[in-house]
DNA sequence: CTGTTAGCGCGTTCAG
DNA sequence: CTGAACGCGCTAACAG
């Protein structure tokens, strides 16, 4: 018996260094699954038993393998994440809560990107199921028809954030983008604004906030609306090159960007050619509560709350993962936004 | 035989949606082996017959199970990313491009985030190895007992990133803080600055930068420089905060700053008192290359290039697992820095 | 070119 | 309270 186990290294052995519950228990004298209840559910095992199998587990150096673990009980404990990108500040602070929030309730995050490219969170989606995630959170709502489809066909729990729509394929936690630019044109007309620009990434949401808001200035009778559109992701840089372009048309009374980054170039810019903010055009930026250009004393800005969106959706996942039977009734919120302006006069 | 197949569900049947390569083979009329060689070395297979699993994969929506083939092989292709916070701009690009660089390689991120803290990241190392990730990175040189010595034993290549060490655990991509604080203190005395403060974020590099600036002020002759530490991560805000401390003592001629965002937080205070920058104190600060203030006029920074850390870091991750034997020497790299002035004088 | 056998490391289940 | 058997889904190794 003892010869069937020890040289049964018909394969490789160095598998790696891996130590295994067997080698464990075999160290404690006892049974692998004894180790394995002594890991995860101590309260069943005897005292003494339990301290001989602690002892061996740190004599051994043992580390859990949680691939086997996954496969055998069919639950992985990894989160999957699609992001468009970490190079703006926008998303860092939803990320961050996200992931500690899950991480306190034994989830760890597999992070994919997705350069707001629809076809890339395609691929992203079916390489990230293969590693069965017990649940997947997609930023926005607008994806690929086979995506949605895959998506829909899993039994695992979505969760989609930073959007709102009629018709999301499960949980949905965010704002709408139509209503910030609404929000914000009725908001500077009030303030007697009458010529207006606007810069703009060109991410989907970013363009939809634009838009809206230049939508609703129609409506309300301004006809021309200068905008510049950049390419996502922006970036101090292109804030200051959209700002020149801008500056090559007539100077508006104020201009709004899609998001701070772009807002933080202009201020930029316009120090270095001795432009006045706000005294010779007011800026409106969009961002993150507690990362948002808003500290920027002459700076108007939309603020968002990502670290709420990231806690919410983080807490509604746990809860359904750990919930049995009844797939409660699905989650959606509008986590909204405000306005607030500068600082200084 | 059929009967102990189909029925063969004494447990829960339920396990998820998943099919298997196993449900893939009974359709396209082979075995699972078939189905797995199609997939992953076509080559091997019959025309005919892959074009049969091909066509059995699509109808029934494989996705592979990639926690199963791990197991399987002993290879996760995940790669463990530890990262003291992605709140502040200073290591996105180094993300963005490590990532999309694995990627293309074929592996995952598995991103841990400590928040400068030594007990978190020893805690991260131990569930992260429980992935059995295929490689390990870390951001700085200074872990844990505990930490070196897991990480030293194992047998998993590991990177360490960001900073320069004699002693790594493993490979080694970064530059040295202390160098670069010698060359800040060395470029603005050869500007003639003489009067100096110091703005930090807590962070251990940021300090080491710091204090080396310190230092080889104190050997030039520069006795007095007040210095500021605030939490980390910085933040616009406590830049602002920081620079009011600042002003309670004397107005130096420079405020050297640990990080960029800490420098962007002065000039937004200064803009609000109007204090010119750089005319009635200069600013200087730290970033990356690519998403740095630098290209705010009246800064001047140091840039490091976190891109190339990133590439470097996954190629040398990616040939060493695709190599068989030899396991290369030790990889060591300065990735360096650049002084740059700003634009505006 | 395809099938068979065996096992990766763990946890569920049921005996004892 | 502890153990034995079995299977999670996949692939390496060897037949054929």
């Amino acid at each position: 018996m003892e010869e069937s186990y020890a040289p049964a290294t018909g394969r490789t052995l160095q598998t790696n260094d891996s130590v295994t519950l067997e080698d464990v228990a075999r160290l404690a004298g006892v049974t692998a699954m004894t180790v394995s209840r002594t890991l995860k559910r101590p309260e069943l095992v005897r005292e003494e038993t339990r301290l001989r199998v602690m002892d061996a587990v740190r004599a051994t150096g043992y580390v859990p393998n949680l691939l086997a673990g996954a496969l055998a009980t069919n639950k992985s404990h990894l989160i999957a994440l699609l992001l468009p990108t970490i190079a703006t500040s926008i998303f860092t602070d939803m990320v961050q809560t996200m992931m500690s929030t899950l991480a306190a309730a034994g989830y760890q995050t597999l992070l994919g990107l997705t350069d707001y490219l629809k076809e890339r969170e395609e691929q992203l989606v079916e390489t990230l199921l293969g590693r069965r995630p017990d649940a997947i959170v997609l930023t926005g709502t607008d994806h690929s028809p086979l995506t949605r489809e895959r998506l829909r066909r899993t039994k695992v729990p979505i969760v989609e954030i930073w959007d709102l729509t009629d018709d999301p394929i499960d949980m949905l936690i965010g704002f709408s983008h139509e209503a910030v630019g609404i929000a914000v044109a009725r908001h500077l007309l009030q303030k007697d604004y009458r010529r207006f620009a606007v810069l703009s990434a060109d991410d989907p949401r970013g363009l939809r906030r634009s838009t809206s808001f230049i939508d609703e200035l129609k409506r309300q009778g301004i006809e021309s609306v200068p905008m510049e559109v950049l390419p996502a992701p922006a970036t101090l840089q292109t804030g200051r090159e959209g700002f020149v372009r801008l500056l090559e048309k007539d100077l508006p009374d104020v201009i709004v960007c899609s998001t701070d980054t772009l807002a933080q170039g202009i201020l930029a810019e316009a120090a270095k050619r001795g432009i006045g903010i706000p005294q010779d055009v007011a800026v409106m930026g969009f961002g993150d509560l507690s990362t948002a250009a808003h500290v920027h004393p002459s700076l108007s800005t939309v603020r968002i709350d990502g670290a709420s969106i990231g806690r919410l959706a983080a807490e509604a996942l746990v809860s359904r993962l750990n919930a049995k039977e009844p797939p409660l009734p699905a989650l959606r919120v509008d986590t909204g936004f405000r306005i607030v302006d500068r600082e200084s006069a």
